[in-house]
DNA sequence: CGACAAATTTAGCGGAGGCTAAATTTGTTT
DNA sequence: AAACAAATTTAGCCTCCGCTAAATTTGTCG
């Protein structure tokens, strides 16, 4: 199994990431992503499709092959362990951790992972909240609403915050909507009128863009969202 | 400041590494550390020159310019502090640091450059015992005698082990040669022949290769080699 | 159906950093 | 001084991965 390029990892994930949201990834959304030119995009699409790890077809999209899934998703295991280590363990600021996993994700060995996800005791989350894919390639999936859909004057943990939008990030982490987290929705104003948020005994006007951005859960179905538990291994 | 390339800081922590052997750099030896051949090297030569950070005169080697030494202390110092953490705070197998640091130390930032050594309570000494250039380019150029050119009979403290070749520092790991180790020689045979060595109780004969590379200091000089205090910023 | 706009691909270029083969320089040896 | 070997550089090529400009395809609208 070939070593991937630092270039060939990032279109992987970038696909990977789109296909969650649309099914396929189409060149267009992929160079927006990576901030390259489709044309780029097309070139690199060309080169994955030789080495099976897409499915490709001119003119129509592509698709992560199961390979090249399995490639993803180790990628995104690297970025979020990394992230939650740079977190947890080096204390770095919540806003800066996606940019720095970004760069060390790729020079990350194997025998580095393993000793990062020990050292967390094998966890199930990123600080953003989402779901870190497992060594055998698998990936809970999660599917929480958001601020902007869930009732008013009820408690909810902030379980996931969107890391998308760096900007938007930092936003959220100044009001303390992070995950982990309490919110209530006091209110909404109507005709897109901002969000009245209960974080932290303060209140704030959140905008839709924001609200959408932050998933949460009922309190009263809270479980424990720690280490996980030994995997099963579980086949698909 | 512009951010160099990967290969360029490779060069330049190469090129560091043999003027400290040898006053200057042949692009030959370069070559060889680098494992690139001579044509190449030239050719970053050229190219590290143009940005002034060596003083490069064709046919005759290679020096950093000031600007060039700082950044190859930094690189060292990323490289340095990088396997002192991985060893410490994540017990990664000693023969193992090396390699992986190679490949993150160019992918760490001043940020988390900041943050790991401060985990690691500003220390002055990486795992094989080199020292860790100061986050304002000073090296303590440390010169300790090696096994091959010590008394006999005396108890000499393992201050450093050179860690220029993979197998010879893992064949000195397996032996109990390393750094905070305490070894005496108990004789030497003459003509090139072994060196007898004891340590942890028990006695090996070591190739001279293997000697010269094992670096000590008397147990009645030792004092503390751990954190650094506090640097007052002294200047050249 | 035909025309047009948007998306995509193709063609060709550029810089980084390798390589090989062919000069060229240097230093030593006679 | 001349000749030669070793070291070095030059010339030219290759891959990776960006880019721009010019086709080409697709899909929608009249």
């Amino acid at each position: 199994m070939r070593r991937l390029t630092a270039a060939m990892e990032d279109y992987l994930k970038a696909i990977y990431k789109l296909q969650q949201q649309a099914g396929s990834a189409t060149t267009q959304a992929l160079a927006r992503l990576l901030k390259v030119k489709p044309a780029s995009a097309t070139n690199m699409l060309k080169k994955l499709a030789r080495l099976k790890l897409v499915r490709y077809s001119a003119y129509r999209g592509v698709q992560l092959t199961p390979a090249g899934e399995k490639m993803a998703l180790e990628i995104i295991r690297h970025h979020r362990l990394l992230e939650l280590y740079l977190r947890q363990a080096l204390k770095m600021p919540l806003h800066k951790v996606h940019e720095e996993a970004e760069r060390l994700e790729h020079a990350l060995s194997e025998e580095l992972e393993d000793l990062i996800a020990a050292a967390l005791g094998n966890p199930a989350y990123d600080p953003h909240g989402d779901p870190i894919p497992t060594k055998d390639g698998h990936l809970p999936k999660v599917h929480h609403p958001h601020l902007g859909e869930v009732p008013q004057g009820q408690k909810f943990l902030i379980v996931r915050v969107s890391d998308s939008n760096p900007e938007l990030l930092r936003y959220l982490e100044e009001l303390g909507l992070v995950p982990q987290a309490v919110v209530t929705v006091l209110s909404r104003e109507p005709f897109g009128g901002p969000i009245w948020v209960k974080v932290n005994d303060r209140t704030y006007a959140l905008g839709h863009e924001a609200a959408h951005h932050v998933f949460v859960q009922p309190m009263s179905e809270v479980r424990q969202r720690g280490a996980r538990r030994k995997t099963r291994s579980s086949r698909r």
